[in-house]
RNA sequence: GGUCCGGUAGUUCAGUUGGUUAGAAUGCCAGCCUGUCACGCUGGAGGUCGAGGGUUCGAGCCCCUUCCGGAUCGCCA
């Protein structure tokens, strides 16, 4: 009987240990069964190495355990490390120049056939991935995904430690807030009828522990919102959360720029040279129609509606005259594009609202192919072509209306031809900051300004002016990181006077009572010596999925809900017992 | 709430204009094979074509409803 330990593991068996013994334990990934000679691969968190039986080095009955062994059987083994010859080296193994004679083994387990095959070559469904996560999890990436998430968490605590910053927790069970994002509720037993709401951000307890004089927070925190799922958005979340205190922007940008380097450093190997850039967000919606633009290629957007107000061309014309804006992009080398790939691009940019896209072609002769053919004079072509430094070969994207609706879909429309273009390089990744964010938007919905970023960011002191006559015009102390045209967090200088947050709470328009009911211990609070305080929080899960070049969150997180915010494996949500309402006094209505 | 893509063997997929008993690969089972490495060879089993309804002599295919997965707009302080 073989104890089920292990002296190394089978992904790090090497020459070194030739003519030594191992003992390995793991899953069967594959055998193969000469007569003979019977080859198995097993495989652990480490990798693959081929074990041998071979009846010159093991017993019969073992033998015959080799031929028997299936898929995803558990074994332990004790076998002798020798090196292949040199023409049985298999090049794509890491292992490959050795394998283990077993000598001695012992099944601990069988396995069913699997669901799915444990290789990252198969492209499974991901409904059956899910439901069988913890099979999908025995695959290399996804084990390579969640150790590098773990050291990433090791860089953020570590650093984050030497620089005097406290490691504290805060509830998970918390209070509803109007503003922002659905809550996740939680009905309370003790009191009936009342409910917690789970932490859409531990924003409010971090300030108050600013208030309490921690100076130097941090947290590594779950957040929770519920509200539809993206690639890049689960219902649940992480997120570093960190705040400080007699600070101003630069102090906590260059903490977070030292988080930064650490992490890139330790689990990437790459050095950020800091400080980081540092855009604005004016700057960024008008070169890039996003306010978390990639910056790994140019094509930027470029105002032609001064040209388009001559122009003749109606649709340029009328956008103008109605206080809008006709911006374009240059797609350099790309005239070559097929009507239906640019109708393709027109129902792109009409799912953000466009009412459709205007392009110009410079073909390689010189002569210009458009959709506006017929008020494209010689005059009006020149123009854009010198504005837009078109070449031949480069096709000219417009859009004319609204200016938030040009800037959105352009932006999108800039990423879409990038992506399909294959202009965007690998292994490049551009961190940058993102400043001066306006205090408020419209929100189309409610008919009145809301935060943009949330009600506890203070305003940039020489906009306060503009409070009471030009909402949309104050510029607010805020900052975004964004990372490879993904938004990797966000922060800002918070309120710290309680006249100031009430006057905040009165902008967004919450009533003096509404404002006493949710945040009166806020407002309390700042009156017993708030000190000025700032922070920031950045996430983990988008993080992880730039790092580890993965197109979805789901691959970053052990245990990820589904779209619907569902867990494909557990099957949650879930109905519960009828006493269990009952006891919380919840009667349902379906 | 909207739009789009998908759902056929354990898995990944094909399935023509609606026409006989729904195919391939892989996996699985059995047998053979002493240097394979996605081993090979021979044979075999395996299907509620997501579900329900409709049209039709006849539906995997057409229509309606619905469920599930994904992408996305809205939404996401």
């Amino acid at each position: 009987m073989l104890s089920c330990k292990r002296d190394t593991y089978c992904g790090l068996v090497n020459e070194t240990m030739a003519g030594k013994d191992v003992h390995l334990s793991g899953w069967v990934q594959r055998t193969r069964d000469l007569g003979g000679v019977v080859f198995v691969w097993l495989r652990d968190r480490e990798g693959l190495v081929q074990l041998v039986f071979d009846e010159a080095v093991c017993s019969r009955e073992t033998f015959e355990l080799g031929r028997a062994l299936r898929g995803e059987y558990v074994v332990t083994t004790v076998g002798e490390v020798r090196l292949r010859a040199p023409e049985a080296v298999n090049k794509e193994l890491p292992t490959g120049t050795v394998e283990v004679f077993v000598r001695e083994c012992e099944l601990l387990n069988r396995s069913e056939t699997p669901p799915i095959y444990i290789d990252d070559k198969v492209d499974e469904n991901e409904l059956v991935r899910l439901k069988y996560r913890y099979l999908d999890l025995r695959r290399p990436s996804m084990q390579r995904n969640l150790r590098m998430r773990s050291k990433l968490l090791n860089a953020v605590r570590s650093h984050m430690g030497s620089q005097g910053f406290s490691e504290i927790e805060t509830p998970i069970l918390t209070k509803s807030t109007p503003e922002g994002a659905r809550d996740f509720l939680v009905p309370s037993r003790l009191h009936p009828g009342t409910f917690y709401a789970l932490p859409q951000s531990p924003q409010i307890y971090k300030q108050l522990l600013m208030l309490a004089g921690f100076d130097r927070y941090y947290q590594v925190a779950r957040c929770f919102r519920d509200e539809d799922s993206r690639a890049d958005r689960q219902p649940e979340f992480t997120q570093v959360d960190v705040e400080m205190s007699f600070i101003d922007e630069k102090d906590i940008q260059a903490v977070i720029e030292g988080v930064f380097q650490r992490m890139f450093r330790d689990v990437m190997g790459i050095e950020l040279s800091l400080p980081l850039p540092r855009m604005t967000y004016q700057y960024a919606m008008e070169n890039y129609g996003s306010d978390k633009p990639d910056t790994r290629y140019e094509m930027k957007l470029v105002d032609v509606s001064d040209l388009a107000k001559g122009s003749g061309f109606p649709v340029f014309e009328t956008a103008v005259a109605e206080g809008g804006r006709v911006r374009g992009i240059n797609a350099k080398g790309a005239a070559d594009m097929t009507r239906k790939q640019i109708d393709a691009l027109v129902d792109y940019v009409k799912t953000y609202r466009a009412k459709g896209l205007a392009y110009v072609a410079f073909q390689e002769d010189g002569a210009a192919r458009s959709s506006f053919n017929k008020f494209l004079t010689e005059e009006f072509t020149a123009a854009l072509r010198e504005r837009m430094a078109a070449a031949p070969g480069d096709i000219l994207f417009f859009v004319a209306d609204r200016d938030a609706v040009v800037l959105q879909s352009l932006g999108a429309l800039r990423q879409e031809i990038a992506r399909r273009r294959g202009i965007i390089p690998e292994g490049k990744y551009n961190l940058f900051w993102v400043t001066e964010f306006p205090l408020f938007e419209f929100s189309e919905e409610d008919g009145r300004y809301v935060a943009m970023h949330h009600p506890f960011t203070s305003w940039m002191p020489e906009d306060e002016q503009y409070l009471d006559t030009d909402m949309g015009r104050v510029r607010a102390r805020a900052y975004d990181l964004v990372l490879n045209g993904i938004e990797m967090g966000s922060g800002s200088i918070r309120i710290h006077r309680s006249d100031m947050q009430a006057r905040m709470f009165k902008m967004i328009g919450l009533s003096d009572e509404e404002a006493k009911h949710r945040f009166g211990f806020l407002l309390d609070a700042f009156k017993y010596g708030t000190p000025p305080h700032g922070g920031f929080a950045f996430g983990v899960d988008r993080l992880t999925m730039i790092l580890t070049g993965s197109d979805s969150l789901r691959d970053v997180i052990a245990f990820p809900k589904a779209q619907g915010a569902n867990c494909l494996m557990m099957d949650t949500p879930a109905d519960v017992k009828p006493d269990q309402l009952e006891l919380l006094k919840i009667k349902l209505d379906l």
